[in-house]
DNA sequence: AGGATTCTTGAGCAAATCGCTAGGCTTTTG
DNA sequence: CAAAAGCCTAGCGATTTGCTCAAGAATCCT
């Protein structure tokens, strides 16, 4: 379990993502610009994403990126794992001769913790962190700001 | 909030201290040879863990280092924190202005993550993680099996 | 059909970080 | 004084980060 930078770009891209689930997909440039991050970047982190199966990519003009699944069977330790590929490294590389037998006791306690912290962030969906009442606040106060400035194309409901 | 190997070796040689809390002070290559990390990286880890205030040293023979405070009042959350340094590093440097106003609400969405995670961690004290029943059993496991062979000194219950 | 838009993929690269080596120093015990 | 241990600094190879550049493929619009 590797948490960084790089996890929170996947999660922060996700989010915006969930926030536009019902209207049409959105595109890698709004990403990178809203958020700062580089095109390219933002390019690596979703073929992972798309390969996961936690996205899918719509080819052409009006095109984008959606979510696969609906954001409330998406959870946050998912998008970590999928961008982040490989997390045990354990020390003994799953064996557990550490030293002699078994001696090294210390991973068997890491892997407890770990294992905690992935149930924690298993437990966390998008659409459930999108409703949390702090969240929502943020949410709807940004809605709020930039009402009838960033609607482009009349914000019809996506038949 | 930065969680990989790092910070697993700081909570691991921790947990380490943990369970001899009431014993001579343990040295860094004992927990060297046992969890197979170099001596001069753990000096490393330990030397931020000291100016922290988690740990003590104590120079000479027969010293090494010991818990700076009771193994009930020290937090995963403080001893990764403490040998990570920087994590933050939200892209808009504190400011709020990550392109207008403060249009880009990604960030507020990761900060409440962030938190979340940082308070679950904050909760699991190191005396608390190794008064779990599963942690127990792994501790008593290992103790039972090496009892009598790593017994250096007679065991004397430290005055 | 042709061009624009957008995803898709791959090569590569500077900077930072990781985990470690090496070496020297200080303090305490005996 | 010598040995044991903490303490401190410099640096190094490998990996990872975050990014640029470039080309291709699918789709929409005219």
């Amino acid at each position: 379990m590797k948490l960084s930078t790089k996890g929170r770009y996947a999660v922060t891209a996700m989010l915006e993502l969930a926030l536009h689930e019902n209207e049409r997909p959105v595109t890698l440039a709004e990403i990178s610009q809203c958020q700062g991050i580089s095109l390219s970047y933002l390019e690596q982190l979703f073929a992972k994403l798309r390969r996961r199966g936690l996205v899918e990519g719509v080819r052409g003009p009006g095109g984008g990126y959606r979510l696969a699944r609906p954001a409330s069977e998406i959870t946050v330790a998912e998008i970590i794992t999928a961008v982040d590929e490989k997390m045990d490294a354990t020390r003994c590389g799953g064996e557990e001769n550490c030293q002699d037998g078994e001696r090294c006791l210390t991973h068997e306690l890491w892997t407890e913790l770990s294992r905690q912290i992935y149930e924690f962030l298993d437990g966390i969906t998008l659409a459930g962190f999108l409703a949390r009442p702090s969240v929502r606040a943020v949410v709807e106060r940004q809605r709020g700001e930039t009402a009838g400035l960033r609607v482009r194309g009349g914000a019809r409901s996506a038949a």
